[in-house]
DNA sequence: TCATCAAGTTAGCAAACACTAACAAAGATA
DNA sequence: TATCTTTGTTAGTGTTTGCTAACTTGATGA
């Protein structure tokens, strides 16, 4: 898919993003954060927005993990649990992810770019709605709160959780806290016989 | 505090950010936008950084509402409510401020603002934080789930809330929605007594 | 009446921006 | 061996950036 210049251009281009803000990745801070000069990038991608363009499918790519395990034949619950605790896994093994893929802001000056991001934040929020409304009809969930509060109410706090861990500049440990997360949202939406699962 | 002309610059400025993104922020295109030249911008802010600093001070103003909606001598389940219905409210009222004041990202681009924007944030985080402690303790809320959870999924939800109107275009009435994800945290959280209030 | 002053204007500055032209070197292929 | 392709270089393009200098104008007040 991508040659292993470009991953090294998109991997630096996140982190610039990411520590530096869009405003601060330009051309040049590109190269010469990975050592190179400013034209030798345009042998690889075509221009700048092309990059910003690969950053998406790169995130794409990276995630997968996380929304294939909405899949597969287990509970409801424990769908959610593993796609909560994967999100986590990634965001901690990449940590310059989450300044990045949370905020669709820095992609805000481009329309198409933008609608690309809200895309891909789209379908997981609606692959997540529909196990959810599953775990519902299964009478694993609570019926009694509707399933777009406990899917916003899953994503939300998650989200929160890692801009959180993100902001404080990593200070705890994201998985740890995650797993506490998970338990108290299983508390929360779960119905009470998958309380101890 | 602020001058008329300086009122307009900072509105203006918001507007041009929520959606053309901070990329687009140029001093150009606010003075266009005023229509007024660009130098007599500098009549009234020192620099571009300077807009943005009073952005910050701006929305703090502007958001004073919903934290109020902490104090008082109300139970804590419904001072939750004000302030969650407060937040939606205010950011009805001014459509902009959700995608400026929810994406740190706008402000990532330079340290001091951006250690700005999370104090504001953390500092009602923390008020919500000690309201929900107390809650807890006087048994309106649960007890069973930390009160980091509690407040992660209430001001999680309602971020999310908030964004995906945004991000839709606004085409549902946030208000109303905001309404209804009250009830259904309110019976996530509350002790049975305060499900009917 | 006339100096003061706030708040606008036009013209233009140096620096930074994304990007290109032209050339160089090294490895693969014929 | 000779040529082509890939991937780098240096030098430089026109445009945009935030901001300044110098001038104007209309209201205020001693």
């Amino acid at each position: 898919m991508f040659s292993e210049r470009q991953q090294q251009i998109i991997e630096t281009a996140i982190k610039i993003i990411a520590v530096n803000g869009v405003q601060n990745f330009t051309t040049k801070n590109l190269a010469r954060e990975i050592g190179i000069s400013e034209p030798a990038l345009y042998r690889h991608f075509d221009s700048k927005l092309h990059i910003m363009e690969a950053i998406i499918k790169y995130f794409k790519n990276q995630m997968q993990p996380a929304i294939q395990k909405l899949q597969g034949n287990s509970n409801s619950v424990r769908k959610i649990e593993n796609f909560v605790l994967e999100h986590l896994n990634i965001i901690n093994q990449n940590p310059h992810f989450a300044r990045v893929i949370f905020s669709e802001a820095n992609f805000q000056f481009d329309e198409i770019l933008l609608l690309k991001m809200t895309k891909m934040m789209n379908q997981s929020l609606n692959k997540l709605g529909a196990i959810i409304q599953k775990g519902q009809k299964d009478n694993e969930l609570r019926s009694d709160i509707a399933s777009l509060t406990i899917s916003r109410s899953v994503i939300g706090s998650l989200r929160l959780l890692i801009t959180q861990w993100s902001m404080s500049g990593m200070i705890f440990d994201l998985v740890a806290e995650g797993r506490k997360l998970c338990e108290d949202l299983r508390k929360l939406i779960a119905e009470k016989q998958f309380f101890l699962q």
